[in-house]
DNA sequence: CGTATCAATTGACAACTGTCGATGGAACTG
DNA sequence: CAGTTCCATCGACAGTTGTCAATTGATACG
């Protein structure tokens, strides 16, 4: 299943030298790798993840009062992990009267999406 | 931006009474988003995943002596970090002698990537 | 054998996370 | 206005995370 390319095999290096030079090198810089972090980490727990699975599924907007019952969490616990959603860019609200709607930022997945089906 | 559909509005609901029934629901069940958030929370670390990146890019297994000088973060840290990567099966590792070497098991990145390019 | 090298593990520590119950504020109802 | 409802925030707490320096264990060299 690995990939069986023979690498150059290794060989002690003379004492006092470092065992190698580094011959290979990232292909995201900082920035990049910094900004898809932020959202792996933010999609990096079952009911956050869940949840933008529910409000993308869904074209238009959810009321949190419709997500609070899918889960087995308290209300609170839940507007916590919406809260990270928001600050991570992945989904926005709006207030309506008494209602917060939730919907998703689809462009925000975007750049980790492409990064992750990369392909050879 | 935001999609625009208009939800059925809602009415204040009777007294006494919850303010609506949950009409969505996730298509993903709970085995696999938390699978999938596994490995998104061992992707949410900028050094994680230009680990990834770089073990990806490069069709082969890398020593971790050529990964160390990559990072500005200690042996024991980038060991670490290695770890967890290895905990959440993206990666696999094989010993040779003194060194140890490093390769990406792409399945395990599929399953999220496929999620997270679901349109519509 | 004794020494050097690579990488994993250990122990420590501050920072962050997920959870809850309680509180607070905005907005609607009567 | 007084009471309700929805949702965000606060405070607390145990558990986890990222980091380092130091140690250990395996392997290789002379």
């Amino acid at each position: 299943m690995s990939p069986e390319l023979t690498l150059t095999p290794k060989q002690k290096s003379p004492n006092g030298q470092p065992c190698c030079e580094p011959v290979v090198y990232p292909d995201v810089d900082r920035a990049h790798a910094e900004r898809m972090a932020t959202i792996a980490k933010a999609l990096g727990d079952p009911i956050r993840l869940t949840l933008v699975d529910v409000l993308r599924k869904h074209a238009g907007k959810v009321c949190v009062c419709e997500l609070v019952p899918l889960f087995e969490v308290s209300q609170s616990t839940l507007s916590h992990h919406l809260k990270k959603l928001r600050d991570a860019g992945i989904v926005d609200s709006e207030r309506q009267g008494l209602w917060a709607y939730y919907y998703v930022n689809p462009e925000e997945l975007e750049e980790l999406s492409g990064w992750l089906s990369w392909r050879t």
